[in-house]
DNA sequence: CGTTGTTATAACCAATGGTTATGGACGTGC
DNA sequence: GCACGTCCATAACCATTGGTTATAACAACG
């Protein structure tokens, strides 16, 4: 029977050697639980056939086995490290990879569309999909988790990023079907500001006040909740704990019966946007940036001209 | 996050890489499925961010990125074997666990008192259990994955093994409930010889005979199933696939609902012994089988020396 | 056009990895 | 001696991961 071990059951093992304690290598060290740690430290031990620590009451010391772990474990896990970074390395100067930051499903036949005209102007070169959360507005571009991103403006405006629109749609509001508001059949801004919204955290910025409607505001709106993904969002309305605004297109992306979904009166339209670091000179941005602008609807890109525009939040 | 990679999931990668086919990767080199190898590559290329195989229909190849943990992915395959190889010597040498293998549950309360016995003679040192199959007649000694067994004989008579005897106990015979045998308080194994029988696997050898009453047969049984443990035994028995013998001590402890023990007459007693490696000078394997001997019960080791004895087998 | 071979995806179930609750052993202080 | 706190192990339970079979889509070939 081969054993693969895995390098989390190695860092914890490493935890556990260096605290001498299973109780505050899990709480202090890893994060879990102490039954966690003691069941899968007695399965790595069983595994390999051998106890690799001396259990007493007060402390917890290496057995020679255990010892002879150790070293390993630390070149193994070490190892590791300079295996993802030599890939990331590999991967970001072959360049066959675009990594595309996103935070709520594209839809709108946008990805289709964009994945086959890049097949003809990068041949060989692959889409990779990457969600992130609303908690970095700059959806994994300002730390290079992605190489570019489909994002919903506004994004920070320091310069750093740039963009051009894809998408420009109408304000709707997510209701629970309870909601007094809910029967009708267009809802005007004047009467949500006093409602109970679900926000973006806090790192959202300039996106949590959009999507709150300041730019239709003269005080700070109610937020009973915050939500870092639009199923977070949904379910938080679901359940009556709020109201979110979203876009017409993404009113029809995340249908479901237990939502209602109205158009707003009295808000500017919101805008997808491809987005890229302003830096970033690589080619296949500006052909991944291109082909986006390409495939967008006519009427979504009209007047915009891939300038950053002025911030409308507070 | 940190991504934690399992050397499973290396070996995957490996096999794809120098199979440069899913398919065969899977089938002929993992022995897993084709969908089950193709979304653990997916997971590894998504956890590390990138792709490591340009997919063809035709080809699978390596990208830029997958090149380089191709040369990491063997050192760390390579690694985590010496690593296995370097634990297992540090324990055989520094010797602070005994590794005792066994086929059926001992109980009898054998382990208890030789646990505390040995607490006391080598004060530091563990017990670790090894449920060993039949399969392999040595109980895990001929190879080294256990320093000590207890052990139900005979064990191979090839002079490499050596035993002493501590429990002695008659043959019952484990029948389903409606067996037209199941009724009898005590079955002659005369009524039992044309039966069909669940036997050990061949590899088991002159055991397999033994529980097939070879002592007192004068032609092959009649074997209709065949099982390596007394899990896979009884539930063949259960199912009415065949019978099987077993001794009166290991009816008590596999007793279930649905398996009928009788006591046999006809045959001779089977006998459980702790067995180790003749040549296994090791001091604490001498302790190990001692403290079995002193434990065990006065009647069971009357006569029994701690010599190998003829076997019974055909 | 039909067949074959390949990888991807879906639905489902088993296995693994986590949680909280609890137990037993030990040490310390009163 | 007793009460309490600390520590690791175990049990019961649930969520997540890893496997299966079935199926779909695509490309190549005859």
């Amino acid at each position: 029977m081969v054993m693969d071990v895995r390098v989390r059951d190695l860092r914890y093992f490493l935890a556990v050697a260096e605290e001498q304690s299973f109780t505050r290598a899990a709480s202090q060290r890893l994060y879990i639980s102490q039954p966690a740690l003691s069941k899968q430290i007695r399965q790595l031990e069983q595994s390999l056939g051998t106890v690799l620590f001396d259990r007493d009451r007060r402390t917890v010391r290496l057995t020679p086995a255990g010892e002879a772990l150790l070293l390993y474990a630390r070149r193994l896990t070490e190892d590791w490290e300079a295996a993802r970074l030599a890939v990331s390395e590999a991967s970001a100067l072959a360049g066959t990879t675009v990594r595309v930051g996103f935070q709520m499903r594209i839809g709108r036949g946008l990805i289709p569309a964009v994945t086959a005209r890049m097949r003809q102007r990068l041949p060989g070169w692959k889409l990779m999909f990457r969600q992130v959360s609303w908690a970095d507005p700059t959806v994994g571009l300002a730390h290079g988790e992605v190489d570019v991103a489909i994002a919903w403006l506004p994004v920070p405006d320091t310069g750093a990023l740039s963009w051009r629109v894809v998408a420009r749609e109408d304000i709707w509001v997510a209701l629970a079907p309870r909601h007094r508001l809910a029967g009708l059949p267009t809802v005007p801004f004047a009467d949500l500001v006093d409602e109970p919204f679900i926000a973006l955290p806090r790192t959202a910025g300039a996106q949590r006040d959009f999507w709150l409607g300041a730019a239709a505001r003269q005080s700070p709106a109610v937020i009973t909740g915050e939500a870092e993904t639009a199923e977070e969002s949904f379910e938080a309305v679901a359940s009556g704990l709020g109201i979110t605004l979203l876009s017409a297109g993404n009113a029809e992306i995340y249908h479901r019966d237990d939502v209602v979904c109205r158009p707003v009166n009295g808000l500017p339209p919101s805008e997808l946007a491809v987005v890229w670091r302003t830096v970033d000179t690589r080619p296949f941005v500006d052909v991944f940036a291109d082909t986006c602008r390409a495939c967008a609807r006519p009427a979504a890109v009209a007047g915009q001209v891939g300038e950053p525009e002025p911030c409308a939040g507070p």
